[in-house]
DNA sequence: CTCCAACGTCACGAAACCGTCATGAATCCG
DNA sequence: CGGATTCATGACGGTTTCGTGACGTTGGAG
């Protein structure tokens, strides 16, 4: 699994290693020395992958994760983040602005060649950023909007961002039952410890919501495995 | 999903909080206080993942890991290192060796349970689950969903966990004769202890749920030896 | 600063599921 | 033709799993 990566990194020594260990593993490696470059350099091409350090001269890391987030094409990019210290707070805020891992300096090339695999591999099956429709439910992963039919009238749903996030990969991942712990990794992240009923809570919220237009009937519950969404009933 | 650990750590206070936590969540704990201690055990056992605190009287731990990863029985036995929060060095010594993980000390009980988790599911064999189909009966194991048909329109079966994994067995193994004693091995588990005649109500509630498509022939009784599955009547 | 939306966790009740037993039917054997 | 063995079936607590409402926290918006 080969990929073009984009690297945001000013000091040229990490610049180096980074190029060096990505090309050994067969990626396209793009550098910028900071946010400024990274983004000009974002007009021009859609990596599969953005390694991002969190201390950068001048825009702060978050800064330029969260202008990366506001663009529509590049929000599904995945971002991780390169951290100086142990930071928990970095971390955190890290994570919420959009990360999708996180990764501390000094670091190992094992373990950064490890994540950057795992975060390939959970974006791989859902790569669509087109809208999706499931039953006259359709979800806009563009917009972050959710409609859904109400009497031949189109009726936007309310969701919060994680029930977003869950909706978004029940539905393109339809017709399969995915356990608690499964969805907890797919959709929280592997790095984030929550406890397995916060799905249940989640997904109930998530089927609140969608009542308002019937479909929260769409996910069901399969007993002592997880949970399903199907416009198929039983 | 419960496993064999070896806990390798000389604090006896750690020990004991260690083997508390991991015994909560069903895993058999078997503790070393050396390395020395612990390459003895591993020449009688094979857990199915190392708890390895990194320092270590005697014996390091990346030597440890070294002499461990240097074994072909245990090469593929996963490690998760435990080290003090401030020594960045021995993070890296250690991911490179071939630790799975890491976890600084203190800990939470709940990331070190994430942890255990995620490391043990990754090195889960993913077993291929194909769905299966006899005299039009069609189970879906990614689906978990029952499909019979009645009248050439596709009908979902209600089961039971139990009555699901017991007809997913049987349909993999079909044309054969399963004892009870045989069932319980392969639908149960070969650690539970139930009683023979539970099988029977099983059968009884499966039969029953594929009665609705008319497919409860499909199981028959071998009287005095147990049950099979099978198209061919008999 | 205050307010609010979103989230994770918990506790409680409901429902589903399970294992066991008692009883009666079916089958086998002398 | 009984008697004994094996199996089917229905019923009944006990347990597990899930749904649901409530609560405390947190980070961001106003």
């Amino acid at each position: 699994m080969s990929a073009t990566i984009l690297v945001v990194e000013d000091e040229p020594g990490i610049q180096e290693v980074l190029k060096f260990n990505l090309g050994q593993h067969g990626h396209d490696v793009i550098v910028a020395g900071d946010a400024e470059e990274a983004l000009t350099l974002l007009r021009g091409a859609l990596p599969d992958l953005i390694l991002l350090d969190w201390m950068l001269p001048g825009m702060t890391g978050i800064d330029f994760a969260r202008r990366v987030r506001a663009d529509a094409r590049q929000k599904n990019i995945p971002i991780i983040m390169l951290t100086a210290r142990s930071d928990e707070r970095d971390k955190v805020q890290g994570l919420d602005t959009g990360a999708d891992d996180y990764i501390t300096k000094p670091f190992s090339p094992r373990e950064l060649m490890s994540r950057i695999k795992a975060v390939l591999r959970r974006r791989a099956p859902q790569m669509t950023e087109d809208t999706v429709e499931i039953d006259g439910l359709k979800l806009d992963p563009l917009s972050h909007r959710v409609h859904g039919k109400i009497e031949d009238k189109s009726t936007a749903l309310d969701l919060g961002p994680t029930e977003f996030r869950l909706l978004h990969f029940l539905m393109t991942h339809p017709e399969r039952v995915y356990s608690r712990s499964q969805l907890l990794d797919q959709v929280w992240g592997d790095h984030v410890f929550v406890e397995e009923r916060t799905v249940d809570v989640h997904i109930r919220r998530l089927r609140s919501a969608l009542e308002v237009t019937g479909h929260d009937r769409l996910i069901q519950t399969v007993r002592g495995s997880g949970y399903r969404l199907s416009a198929i009933q039983g």
